[in-house]
DNA sequence: TAATGCACCTGTGGGC
DNA sequence: TGCCCACAGGTGCATT
């Protein structure tokens, strides 16, 4: 499931392989996946371009075309977006492929097709929903402990794992990255935003920040489907402590872990140690 | 306005 | 072995 960690892992990985390669052709096998405008215009613009910029916003990856068009990626549940040699074959469900001058493609999978393609004329993100109100970026350098306190200024009831998953109060932070945590700041999923206290917030903060940072060394976590822009598995659901480790010994206090749904999301925890 | 529920989608695994 | 069904979950929309 590509969250933060693994959107910044692709991002990265992309800056460094396929920027100035010219794209000499686009095939488009599923075109639903493209939002806002047709898969025939989408192939027409792109062909002949370039990719000079990869970059993210929450969960959305935002690739920059010498044209001036933006091409924005949302990979889902199961989305994929990596490069292989242009001579291997593809693996099903590959909805778009993007054929770069020097044998290489680069590929756009999705099993669940929950992933959606947008491309945007001028590079302004205004028109995708899910952009317009999204919440600040947590690993942002600027973004500060006062700005993370502020957020909660006339917080409701509703549980603190929901709040974390709501993209409009914080971006790129999904089921795994909630989950572990909520572990590492041992604040209970089911506690109601408003009865945290100002300990407790700070102390969320910076399990936040240390959990997405953790993670992006080491590649993101590969759950289902989950690869980075080479293809490869990321090494971080190694290092998880709760996320879908039900009934299994809490790594503290050895207890077993507990697992309920909160807004219809699996969640892991411990009811020992997080309070 | 906030909170909640549901549809979308397909592979996987458990039960029979 | 094969069939059926629940489950996984990010997002947008409908409902409460």
């Amino acid at each position: 499931m590509p969250e933060l960690p693994e959107v910044e892992s692709i991002k990265r990985e992309l800056n460094r392989t396929i920027l100035e390669e010219k794209i000499e052709d686009v095939e488009i096998f599923r075109g639903s996946v493209i939002k806002n405008t047709h898969a025939d215009y989408l192939r027409a613009v792109m062909a002949g371009n370039s990719f000079t910029w990869v970059g993210r916003r929450g969960k959305y990856l935002l690739l920059s075309l010498s044209s001036g068009h933006l091409l924005v990626v949302h990979l889902g549940m199961t989305g994929q977006l990596y490069w292989q040699e242009a001579a291997l074959a593809l693996k099903k469900h590959s909805h778009l492929v993007w054929h770069l001058k020097g044998g290489i493609s680069l590929i756009y999978r999705d099993v669940r097709r929950f992933g959606k393609i947008f491309l945007l004329e001028d590079g302004r993100t205004d028109s995708i929903p899910g952009l317009l109100k999204m919440g600040p970026e947590p690993l942002d350098p600027a973004f500060s402990l006062a700005d993370w306190l502020a957020l909660f200024e006339g917080a409701g009831s509703s549980p603190i794992k929901a709040k974390l998953l709501d993209q409009h109060f914080i971006a790129g932070i999904g089921n795994i990255y909630a989950d572990e945590t909520l572990y590492e700041a041992r604040i209970n999923p089911h506690r109601p935003v408003k009865s945290l206290t100002r300990a407790e917030k700070t102390a969320l903060y910076g399990a936040m920040r240390r959990v997405l940072k953790r993670a992006i060394e080491e590649g993101g976590s590969s759950i289902s489907d989950y690869v980075n822009a080479r293809g490869q598995k990321g090494g971080f659901q190694d290092s998880h402590r709760v996320y879908g480790k039900k009934d299994q010994p809490c790594p503290t206090c050895k207890q077993p872990l507990r697992s309920s749904k909160i807004v219809g999301r699996t969640s892991s925890y411990c009811p020992f140690c997080q309070l």
